[in-house]
DNA sequence: TCTGCCAGAATCGTATACTATAATAAAGTC
DNA sequence: GACTTTATTATAGTATACGATTCTGGCAGA
């Protein structure tokens, strides 16, 4: 009877909670906890949570699934990568954005700039992620999404350890502005080169708030 | 005892065959019959091939799991992410490449370009998928090879579409020599030009031949 | 001969149960 | 009081079983 497996409806809820950033860096994820919590055996539970792990979202441990924690050397082979992927992936989706999306990253934009002021970590958590969610639900070559959005756990640690940093903030709202700019224009070239410097700065900011260097 | 997993176990052993291009396109992997062979039970077999799927060298359907038949627009989605990523992480391996892996490679374009005249597909097959593991395996960004190796099916799938023709023969392995040579002198910059050059061809020869537009 | 339906078989998804292992707590020793 | 060793327990891994689903092939009717 059921349109979709139990599988792919838990896969989906937490995916979603790993997006939202409600799975925070110390839960552990544990099949029978969760299976008895929704009424299920494990088995549909672990299977949705191998999935989560096998696409980098989580790490399974002995003792549960749990955020993967990157060390310092992953976070920059990481920054490597959307360095070369995520300005043409931008310039892509500026050619394809239709109103409402831009809308909807215009209110993203203006809801993290007002956290300048408000110091509202989670709005600007909120915001950030629904402006990547937005524009990258607009490019056109679904590999490349797909490849892109696997680097989440990434995105988060890196905004989890610069966003607190006054001046990290404001460069990124400032690269943010740049974006919808570019996006707004549909300028192509424009919104590739701001994509580019986005993930830099994010880069130069990070290695600058580094937590040290762990394994 | 173990000191590892039959799930681990049976996963490296399924990937391997993926790579060696054991598996055809109309193979059809049955948990309960993989299960039997090993004398084990469904459910490591299962967690593999699921396993495999996650990672993109599988697909499951409704009547067990086979290779991924990728679309015309799917091919060339990847093509675009192999163009960006390929030549930087060939000029990262052309400064890591120590010489026992340089003999490999030249063995494997020797191998290769043998078949020129003997017209032995299945080396041909197993020669490309030596150079490429070779220097894919010198790539020290370790998430940059692990994304690039993820599209093994769309190389296996390229090869197979254009294998067969004679000028795309040559010309792959013209691209091979000119590799082998960049490689060898560590030139970084060249190694990451012919690499670009090598994707693209491969791309423009495979545009060439492909067969036709399916879904 | 073709088409639609039905029966059977193959395979998947899930449940339950048991074993193995590793983290934690407890007990003992120096 | 710190260190080692031994229970305890939580959790992962695997086995088995069964109902649900989806192919497949044959049969009936047009």
């Amino acid at each position: 009877m059921a349109r979709t497996s139990h599988r792919n409806r838990i896969y989906d809820d937490y995916l979603g909670r790993i997006q939202r950033g409600e799975i925070g860096p110390d839960d552990r994820l544990i099949d029978t906890a969760i299976a008895a919590e929704l009424g299920v055996s494990r088995m549909p539970v672990r299977e949705a949570l191998m999935k989560l792990a096998h696409e980098g979202y989580l790490v399974g441990t002995t003792r549960g699934f749990k955020l993967p924690d990157l060390s310092h050397r992953e976070i920059l082979d990481i920054f490597e990568i959307r360095r070369l992927l995520e300005p043409r992936a931008a310039a892509a989706a500026a050619e394809a954005l239709d109103a409402a999306t831009l809308d909807a990253m215009a209110r993203a934009v203006s809801d993290a700039a007002s956290t300048l002021d408000s110091g509202d970590i989670t709005l600007f958590f909120r915001a950030s992620e629904a402006f990547r969610n937005a524009w990258l639900g607009a490019v056109p070559n679904a590999a490349l999404r797909e490849t892109i959005q696997r680097y989440l756990s990434q995105v988060q640690a890196v905004r989890l350890a610069t966003m607190r940093d006054p001046d990290a903030h404001r460069v990124i709202i400032e690269g943010l502005q740049a974006l919808l700019d570019g996006f707004r224009r549909r300028d192509v070239l424009a919104t590739q080169d701001r994509m580019l410097r986005f993930v830099m700065a994010a880069e130069m900011t990070y290695q600058k708030l580094a937590p040290g260097n762990d394994a």
